[in-house]
DNA sequence: TGGCGATGTCAACACTTGTTGGCCTACACT
DNA sequence: AGTGTAGGCCAACAAGTGTTGACATCGCCA
């Protein structure tokens, strides 16, 4: 153990958490009841409530997420793209935070700005060390490519976007961040 | 008229039509309630059973959406990106039937399901227009960027995204849209 | 004028939701 | 052993939901 010993309210704390991550992920925010997460997590409904205080601050705790974007300053400034690209799709296979975040953004005012929080404190600083001029900008448009795989893979289901392989997909959208990132700004 | 004349119902009915896309598209599809509608429409919300059956035909009824595509055999082919981008731009300002239905496409299986369709319908016949091959999948990539832009732009709100102009958007996003249409297909 | 269908309102139903407070039980510590 | 406290359950509340059926009223046509 790193921290002290494991008190017997912290493991059905987690096992609150891993149920409530799964159902707003599955069935964002207001859809996903304290009634559904207390049943997956075994326990009762008011339980859920005595840890976390209400649903709002349930899904706060829930939604915690890093996008843990890797160090982008050892890498050559002409591969960042492809590698970027390669990352979020790994990063959102097998993790169902981000899901249940996207799905909450769109209905929860609390889920969007949480939203706006993690892609400014996160993927901003990465941009500003490859970028050329225009940080925010380049950002907003990583954003725009990257979540809309999130959208389109992973919420929507779009048959031909799920088809793709991960090489596949990374091939294409790497050049596509690559460009927002280094390109030279297009006259507006 | 083009047609027979209005009957006063179907003024009101093009009332809560009307009321019901700000309402789906501003709160999605659970938070948008029947009751709210009908007030906004000035109405009783017996009525807009009698009219629409049931809340989720109504949202079928409000959520028919066509993406106006602009017919893409009229223009050379290395323009098609950016014209494209330049269109759903335009597009989604000022109609917000898009936003109800991406709104509610995220947590609503009849959503999600007319999303796939509009997308497969009219935009795949467009891509088919003007790619050399992969048409599903060059398709499939154009929803992830011009969703993507929706998302972040119109439903999140991103700062740096809605800070850009129509022409500054359309100019970093016509090259991709470009590529994804009839760049060759990247090895895999 | 009488009547009848279209248009609309009112009140209530059955149900689900988040949330609360009281009660029970088991374990740790003295 | 006794006891206090943390962990857990049960039952209920108040509010809000989609939905329904009975009743009122307007406007047209014979």
């Amino acid at each position: 153990m790193t921290t002290t010993k494991a008190k017997r309210s912290d493991t059905t704390k987690e096992a609150i958490l891993a149920a409530a991550r799964e159902r707003f992920a599955e069935d964002g925010y207001e859809r996903a009841t304290i009634r559904a997460i207390a049943a997956d997590a075994g326990i009762d409904p008011s339980m859920v409530m005595r840890y976390f205080g209400n649903k709002e601050k349930l899904f706060a705790a829930a939604a915690e997420f890093d996008l843990r974007l890797p160090d982008v300053t050892t890498m050559s400034k002409d591969e960042v793209g492809h590698r970027l690209a390669g990352h979020v799709v790994d990063r959102w296979d097998g993790d169902e935070t981000l899901m249940a975040l996207l799905r909450a953004a769109v209905t929860n005012t609390a889920a969007v700005e949480r939203m706006r929080e993690i892609f400014a404190a996160q993927l901003g600083p990465a941009v500003a060390a490859v970028a050329p001029d225009a940080v925010a900008t380049r950002a907003g448009l990583v954003a725009t490519q990257v979540l809309g795989i999130a959208l389109t893979r992973y919420v929507l289901r779009l048959p031909p976007v799920v088809a793709m392989g991960r090489e596949e997909l990374v091939a294409w959208i790497g050049p596509t961040l690559q460009r927002y990132l280094t390109d030279p700004h297009p006259t507006a």
